[in-house]
RNA sequence: UCUUCCUUAGCUCAGUUGGUUAGAGCACCUGACUGUUAAUCAGGGGGUCGCUGGUUCAAGUCCAGCAGGGAGAGCCA
């Protein structure tokens, strides 16, 4: 029976028999294997007695081999760690030849480089903390749903709803795209397609989630979303995994509370369950900080952000105080924007920094957009020129939540998709929903990954995810 | 897609105003040592300088194109 590293690590017995798996971060001395197993961020010592070792096994013992080793774990008789197995019986389960295998112990390779070799970043100490923490941020929104009685909702991931505009979107279909069959006046045939009509990677579940919302009251997607947009930055994939939750009865207000609630559970669920990865990866990002000038380093820690965050409420304003907030600003009366300020505008990236960075310095609300900007299905207000809408601006990474009161009144909907060139007859089902016993709800989105970004402190959202889809990139 | 920067050994990087045989640290290999902590010490091997073309007596170095990557912007989560 095998037992875990972190296990014994974890617990005060000792002089007890042990069998341990895992593969070799280090051999030192001919005597000292440093192995790990993926269950901690720490490696446990084993001490083995190379006069007892078959010569051709010991050479075996190398950086990234798999080890079984059966042993008495002992308070260390050295210094460094706490304890240490002395090892009874030891046998290598697969050789890693050092001169092929790249991640060495005194190697430093980048990120990007790690990247490039993506199927074996898992087994250093950056990526175990990361895809560790990335696991407990999805276990923790779970629990959180279900604690609250949510309904999780599978919705499709193909679909043929072309009507959202979220976004570029990726085909789906079984046409030859040589020579697909065609239509007289030469567009394509899709009536021939797998499902007889234009198909999707979905964009979002939001759509279907409101529908179940009318029955359950409370429900919440967890799932893949597609966007074929050619956008390369730190924070965006062109595969990411999105978490939306739809509340019936809701109004713009109970909607931020959830949000806010959710936010703060998360980081407390990984403050209490990942604090030895939240320590290691914190000095990482302290040690990347120490590259960049002075000024361009952030006041805080990792931890000391995420305590920040769980500790302070999220400053709540209008699109239009934010509006007012910039124009009242040093930078804009320097004109040290390259965008200008008027109500109406889109808040550009330099404009959402000044507010949750310079200004607030804590994650920020922003509600109330004007309609023009935002979505077809978000609440008109009474004001006639915005929407109850509502993003949350997280500190390094933007938008972290986009989310709004949905518009439940059949007239006001249809008149706006009109407006904006929705097709009211194939989304008839979705209208449905406002004609078949229509209530107040709301609902939003939070990118799975920039949360995983916020917490971990890593600052390319490619670093968190396991097999990250970009323009051009598509590899393992 | 736009702007900008980068590409030299397995990894991280030097390489001067263009000038002989392109360097360092680590990794790797060989040997020594054996309570080490990214073990240490001595020795050794390892390069189509991203690719293609151009300028020049001479190109890692200058120019152009292409490819890949980073950062920022747009779009958004």
């Amino acid at each position: 029976m095998r037992t875990k590293i972190k296990d014994i690590l974890n617990s005060e017995s000792l002089d007890y028999t042990v069998n341990i798996k895992g593969w070799v971060r280090s051999f030192r001395n001919n005597q000292f294997i440093a192995l790990n197993d993926g269950s901690t961020i720490h490696n446990i010592q084993i001490v083995i007695n190379p006069e007892q070792a078959d010569e051709a096994v010991l050479k075996n013992i190398q950086t990234g081999a798999s080890m079984n080793i059966n042993g008495k774990v002992i308070a260390s008789q050295g210094k460094g760690q706490r304890v240490e197995i002395v090892a009874e019986n030891f046998e290598v389960l697969g050789t890693c030849n050092p001169e092929e295998f790249p991640l060495q112990a005194k190697n430093r390779p980048s990120l990007e480089y790690l990247r490039e070799i993506a199927h074996l970043r898992f087994r250093t100490n950056v990526f175990g903390a990361v895809f560790r923490v990335r696991h407990s941020i999805a276990y923790a929104i779970h629990k959180f749903f279900n604690d609250k009685g949510f309904v999780y909702l599978h919705t499709p991931i193909v679909t043929a709803s072309d009507a959202e505009g979220a976004g570029e979107m990726f085909r789906v279909t079984t046409l030859p795209f040589d020579n697909p069959p065609r239509l007289e006046n030469g567009e394509i045939d899709f009536t021939e397609d797998f499902f007889g009509k234009s198909t999707n990677l979905t964009v979002s579940g939001q759509l279907e989630a409101e529908l179940a919302a009318m029955s359950f009251g409370e429900v919440y997607t967890f799932g893949p979303t597609f966007r074929a947009e050619n956008s390369n930055t730190t924070r965006h994939l062109a595969e990411f995994w999105m978490v939306e939750p739809e509340v019936a009865f809701n109004d713009l207000k109970d909607n931020m509370n959830l949000a806010e609630e959710f936010i703060q559970y998360i980081i407390r669920y990984v403050l209490e369950h990942n604090m030895d990865d939240l320590q290691f990866l914190e000095e990482r990002l302290a040690n990347e900080e120490k590259q960049k000038p002075a000024n361009e380093r952030s006041e805080m820690s990792l931890l000391e952000k995420l305590n920040f965050v769980i500790n302070n409420q999220f400053e709540r304003i209008t699109y239009t105080e934010a509006i007012d907030i910039l124009l009242q600003s040093k930078p804009y009366q320097k004109k040290q924007f390259k965008y200008d300020v008027s109500w109406g505008i889109d808040l550009q990236s330099e404009h959402e920094r000044f507010l949750v960075e310079k200004h607030f310095k804590k994650p920020v609300i922003v509600t109330d957009y004007p309609k023009d900007i935002k979505a077809f299905y978000m609440r008109q207000n009474d004001d006639g020129k915005t929407v109850a809408a509502m993003d949350i601006l997280a500190p390094g990474i933007g938008e972290i939540v986009g989310g709004s009161q949905r518009e439940e009144r059949l007239e006001l909907l249809e008149k706006r998709m009109e407006e904006m060139d929705i097709p009211t007859e194939e989304m008839y089902w979705y209208l449905d929903s406002r004609r078949f016993g229509t209530a107040p709800h709301a609902g939003f989105g939070l990118g799975f990954e920039r949360m995983v970004l916020f917490i971990t402190g890593m600052t390319n959202i490619r670093d968190v995810i396991p097999f990250p889809r970009t323009p051009k990139n598509a590899a393992f």
